[in-house]
DNA sequence: AATATAGTTCAAATGTTTTTGAACTATGTA
DNA sequence: TACATAGTTCAAAAACATTTGAACTATATT
């Protein structure tokens, strides 16, 4: 911390999860399909290796964008809309 | 342009443009003064050397977070909230 | 004219993010 | 048991973003 607030370390999360294409389009997929899709399935969509979609995936959700969870092999996704509202719908209020 | 639109293009730079504690705060500074200043003072605001503030200038100026115009040798600087509505407040209406 | 101030540009150095493949864990299926 | 499938982790490579100082342009002041 070397002069910003916690407040301010979230937001940054948010806006560089969402400044790559790869991760908005994840987002707009997973926006469209409201419901919950597996990583792999995704991934397929996306076109990028299993590895790729693993590190998008870990920043998406360390932002806060998506929440998860393992059924069996599969790790399931879905949107969090709450943390867009906080900081994109909501950017004026929060700064 | 491999898969994305324009609208996209546009938007990553917005995010790009924000994902950064720097010119958050730029923008934190511009939003609360609301009028316009130049270069150099938000320079010695931020701390920050006049080449890096040019740099910094220069990629909020492309996301179209700002509009800047010169008078004699200053540049002035002011904040464009109809960009930061379009791609954040507005965010889910233009998924 | 000489000097100072505001900002830009350039290339090099540094730092950070993203992609890659190989090796791994855990679960499912024959 | 053997093999397949979903996803993770690691370290190296590649790509990209940021900072730095020096040299520059343009305007202002003495």
């Amino acid at each position: 911390m070397t002069q910003q607030t916690q407040t301010t370390e979230a937001e940054i999360k948010v806006f560089k999860a969402l400044a790559d294409p790869i991760r908005l389009e994840i987002i707009r997929y997973l926006n469209q399909l409201d419901h919950e899709v597996s990583c792999g399935e995704i991934g397929q969509v996306m076109h990028i290796s299993k590895t790729s979609g693993s590190y998008h995936f870990k920043i998406l959700q360390e932002a806060g964008l998506i929440t998860t969870h393992k059924v069996a092999r599969e790790k399931y996704v879905s949107l969090d809309r709450s943390t867009v509202d906080q900081y994109l719908t909501h950017f004026w209020q929060n700064l």
